[in-house]
DNA sequence: CCCTTGACTATCT
DNA sequence: GAGATAGCCAAGG
């Protein structure tokens, strides 16, 4: 396909749905993986007028930072389901959870 | 067509 | 690190 599809091609909610709870991907990240590079703008389209529900709050900026104004109700919404998950904010960036350094990892090690 | 608008990015000051 | 700048690309006026 050339386009974006009239719509939205599907596999960008796919991408988006597999994001594990916890960790996030930035607009651009989804782009390439859905295989559209370059189309990270097209992606912040898709998720204001996603059909279906998505776990959008796991979609960020390739810094790191939310996309809404800081303070506005949508990024407190997106913050706290980030925090819901277990991820952080160090200032304005989303730290995500690390599983190799967990806190179970720490307690336990490796439980392969 | 031309211009503007975005939940964007990479790069340079 | 914060701003400015220039690419990016579909949509709509």
């Amino acid at each position: 396909m050339t386009n974006f599809q009239k719509k939205f091609d599907p596999r960008v909610w796919e991408v988006v749905d597999n994001i594990p709870p916890g960790q996030v991907m930035a607009y651009g990240e989804i782009a390439r993986a859905a295989g559209y590079p370059r189309y990270s703008r097209m992606v912040s389209a898709a998720m204001s007028r996603s059909p279906e529900p998505l776990p959008w709050f796991r979609v960020v900026r390739s810094d790191r930072t939310l996309a809404f104004e800081v303070g506005s109700p949508s990024y407190r919404e997106q913050s706290q389901l980030l925090k819901l998950e277990g991820a952080h904010f160090d200032g304005k960036k989303v730290i995500t959870i690390d599983p190799a350094t967990s806190l179970d990892k720490l307690l336990w090690g490796p439980q392969d």
